[in-house]
DNA sequence: CTCTATTTGTACGTATGTATG
DNA sequence: TCATACATACGTACAAATAGA
């Protein structure tokens, strides 16, 4: 599933952004849960939140303790 | 009360279910609540919510959402 | 019927230790 | 020395189900 020359938690990221612009997980609607992401990957919870932590530093994700990661409106995500 | 050298939720893993086996704890019965494990082994609710996930897993014990977790009948242990 | 306490379920936040390349 | 990656462990918050007063 992961390519060996680039970091697993940057293929995640990359993977999860390319689904928030494709639609698939909708502005204010939440994307799977670390725990959800975990078994889909196989990777360790750790390695999970350091691709959402870089997805929250780029504006396309924000969390909500207790309750979940959501998809940011398009005008938060800082394309640069 | 914890080796240093195997991890603490399998240690507790390992206690509850020999307390199963020698019938302290018996079936369609509870064992003691997370908060009582939590407040008697000193671990963390995370924890000893992955002792019991264990314990359930191996079919053990079995859970009721809002009630408790109970010691399943014996012909449900998974003893390999 | 409502309120409250108890209990399990879900989820994010934080820290530490170990191993590898 | 450093980044990556996995595992363990504690903390905090919120949700849902159940039972009883």
């Amino acid at each position: 599933m992961f390519r060996p020359d680039v970091p697993k938690w940057l293929q995640l990221t990359e993977l999860l952004k390319g689904r928030i612009e494709s639609g698939e997980y909708q502005p204010r609607y939440p994307i799977p849960s670390e725990h959800q992401l975990v078994q889909e990957t196989g990777l360790a919870r750790t390695t999970v939140r350091k691709a959402v932590a870089a997805l929250r530093d780029q504006g396309y994700v924000y969390s909500v303790h207790g309750l979940g990661t959501f998809v940011s409106p398009p005008e938060d995500r800082k394309t640069s």
